[in-house]
DNA sequence: ATGAAAGCGCTAACAG
DNA sequence: CTGTTAGCGCTTTCAT
C-alpha cells in the first residue's frame, strides 16, 4: 500500500517551489532549460504522475482532459459503434472518457448525469432518454457542454448529430412495397424516442407516396430492446390477417424478431419478409442475410467527439446540428412476396 | 452558465458551520434534529449537491462512490454482458462506473489504467491484457482494490472470476468429434491471453482423449477480432486438405467465421462444421443456429462487482477466486461428418 | 452538539 | 524566471 509522491515531494526533491513544478507539468514556457529538466529528473525518480482529482477541482477554465458519455444501451451494437468513434477521438486528445449505460432507463440516466455533472467533467456526449428531459436540459442550461447524439433535445440549443431516421425507414418500406407487399407491419421502440417518430413517420411516408392505406393495427410499439422485438413479432404473427412483412425499429427489435420467426418455423422470405433499421457487420450471417438500413455509427461518435472538443475550445460557436445519411443495404431478407 | 452552489453557502443559509453541513451529507450520529432540519431545507433551497471531485480529494477511507471497469473489447457480447453484470450492483449500491474499452490494445490498457489510477476510483474490475502486465502489476501493489474478471494475473494474489475454459472448449472438440469430425481447426484468439492457451489446452485434451492426434497445421491464433476469424477461416479452408469442422475461439471470431464461409457459398454443417467459444441470444437466428459454448457474462460481472465490494469494506480478506462453468449449447452449426 | 481551523494536491495571482 | 500566498470544495481533528 504505497501512496504515491505529490507534487510537494517532487519540488523538494528538485529544490524548487511546488509553482515551478507545475509549471513544468503544464508545459509553461517561463522555465530555465536547466530548471525544466531538475524537475523532469525528480518526477522520474519519485515516479510521480499529478492527480487528476486535484487538478479537476482546481482548475476552473482549462479542460480537465475527462469527457462523459452516456449512451442509452450498450447491448445494442449501433451503440458500440458510436463508442467507438468517440473512444478513438478522445483518445487521440489524450482525453479519457467515462461512459456510463443508463439501459434505456430515464432513472439512471439521471443518476449518471447527476454522477457526471458532479465529477465536472469537460463535456457530455448523450443520447437524451426523452427530448423533453428536464434534467438534461438543467444540465444544458448550466453550461456545461453538450453533444446529442441520435436523438435531439427540444427547446435547447445545443450540438447534435443525428441521422436521417424519416428517410431511411421510407427507403426501407419502400422497398417492400416495391416487391410487392402490402401488410406491412413495422415494430416500434420506444414511443418518446424521437427516432422513433421518424421512423414511423418514413413508414407512413411510404404508403402516402405509394396512394396504399396504411392499417393501424399493424404498428406496435415496444422498449427497444431485444424482448419487445420477439413479443411484438409473435402477436402481429397472431394476427387473423398476419403481415407478410416486417419493417423492425432497431437492431435488437429485428434480433428479437429473428427469434420468433425461426422458433416458429417460418421461411424468410417466403413467409414472412424482414428489413431491419441498423446494420450489423455480421448480418450477412444471419439466417438469411439481413437487408437493412445501415447508420454510420462510428461516423456520428467521431463528429460529436469533434464538436464537442471544439466546444470546449470554443464555447460561443453557434450550435452545429450535423445530419447523416442511412444506406438500404439489399441482402436477402425481403424477396417478392409469394402469397 | 449557472455555478452551482457549494457547502459553504449551503452553511450560511441554515446558519450553522460548514462542519455541520458536511456531518449532516454524511449522515454523522451527533446532529441535532432540529439542526439536521434547516441544513436539509438549505441543500433543498439551493439544489445543492456535492462535489464527488472535492470529496474524493479529501476522504482517504470511505469509499468515494466509484469504481473503475476496464473492458477488453467492448464489441464482444461476452464483455457486454459482463458490463451489465457490474454496472447493475453498482447500481444497487449507489455507486458510479466509470468504463474504458482498451480494445484488446495494451497501450490504450495503460492509458485508462493511469486515469482511473489518478482518479482514486474506489476499487477497479479488469481483464488484464497480459497475465504478466507489469503495469496492472503495480496497480495491484499499490494497494488499490482490484478484481480481475475473464483473465487472471499472474504471480499476484487477486480477486478473480473466470470460467473453466479448458473445460468448455475440450466439450466443443469432443462433441466434433463424437460426430465423426477429424480434421478440426481452432481459430485462436490472442495468444498472450490466458483464456486462448485454456481453450487450447482443451482442444488437444479432446485429442488426446479420444486418442487422435491433431494437426497443428489446423491452429491459428490471431488478434481475438472479427477481421481475424474472417481471414484466418479463409486460410484454413484454402488448405490443400482443409478442415470439416471449425472451433472459434470466441464471439466475434465466430462471427468473422461466419462471414468467410458463406461469402464463399459453403453449408454448414455440410461443407464445413462450427462450434464457437461464447453464446449470443440471437446465436439460435444465425444460419444456421449455432452451437456454441455459453459463458455466464452477467454473473462474471455480478460477482466480480460483489467481491470487490466486500474487498473496499474488508481490504484484508484472503483473495477469492471464483471458477463457473460453460454449457454447450447444441444447434445446428455441427451436424454428422458427411465426407 | 457545534464551530474553528487545518489541509487533501494542485493551480494561479502577484511579487520579486 | 522563480517563489510566496491564497484558495478550489470538502472532511476531519480538536476545542468548546
Amino acid at each position: 500500500m504505497t501512496v504515491p509522491a505529490n507534487l510537494k515531494q517532487v519540488a523538494r526533491a528538485a529544490g524548487v517551489s511546488p509553482a515551478t513544478v507545475s509549471r513544468v507539468l503544464n508545459a509553461a514556457p517561463n522555465v530555465a532549460r536547466e530548471t525544466r529538466l531538475r524537475v523532469e529528473r525528480a518526477i522520474e525518480g519519485l515516479q510521480y504522475q499529478p492527480s487528476r482529482v486535484a487538478r479537476r477541482l482546481r482548475t476552473q477554465d482549462r479542460p480537465g482532459q475527462m469527457i462523459g458519455l452516456l449512451v442509452p444501451d450498450i447491448q445494442n451494437p449501433f451503440y458500440v459503434e458510436v463508442v467507438r468513434g468517440v473512444e478513438d477521438r478522445a483518445y487521440a486528445h489524450g482525453c479519457g472518457v467515462m461512459m456510463c449505460n443508463f439501459a434505456q432507463t430515464e432513472e439512471k440516466e439521471h443518476f449518471f448525469l447527476d454522477i457526471l455533472r458532479h465529477e465536472r467533467v469537460d463535456g457530455l456526449i448523450l443520447a437524451p432518454a426523452r427530448p423533453d428531459d428536464r434534467k438534461v436540459m438543467e444540465v444544458v442550461r448550466s453550461g456545461i457542454p453538450v453533444v446529442c447524439v441520435d436523438r435531439g433535445l427540444k427547446d435547447a440549443d445545443v450540438d447534435m448529430v443525428v441521422v436521417d431516421n424519416m428517410e431511411g425507414a421510407r427507403a426501407a418500406v419502400e422497398h417492400l412495397i416495391g416487391l410487392g407487399h402490402r401488410r406491412i407491419a413495422h415494430v416500434a421502440g420506444l414511443p418518446q424516442i424521437p427516432s422513433t417518430s421518424e421512423r414511423l413517420d418514413g413508414y407512413y411516408a411510404a404508403f402516402e407516396a405509394a396512394g396504399l392505406t396504411p392499417d393501424a393495427a399493424l404498428v406496435r410499439h415496444g422498449n427497444s430492446k431485444h424482448e419487445s422485438g420477439r413479443d411484438l413479432t409473435a402477436e402481429l404473427l397472431d394476427l387473423p390477417e398476419p403481415p407478410t412483412a416486417l419493417f423492425t425499429g432497431n437492431n435488437l427489435i429485428t434480433l428479437g424478431a429473428l427469434e420468433t420467426i425461426h422458433r416458429r418455423g417460418l421461411r424468410i422470405p417466403q413467409d414472412v419478409a424482414l428489413v431491419g433499421f441498423d446494420d450489423m457487420y455480421w448480418a450477412i450471417s444471419l439466417n438469411p442475410p439481413l437487408t437493412a438500413v445501415s447508420q454510420p455509427g462510428y461516423e456520428i461518435g467521431r463528429r460529436a467527439a469533434d464538436l464537442l472538443f471544439q466546444r470546449v475550445a470554443e464555447p460561443d460557436r453557434p450550435p452545429a446540428k450535423v445530419v447523416l445519411k442511412t444506406t438500404l443495404i439489399v441482402r436477402q431478407s425481403c424477396g417478392a412476396n409469394s402469397r
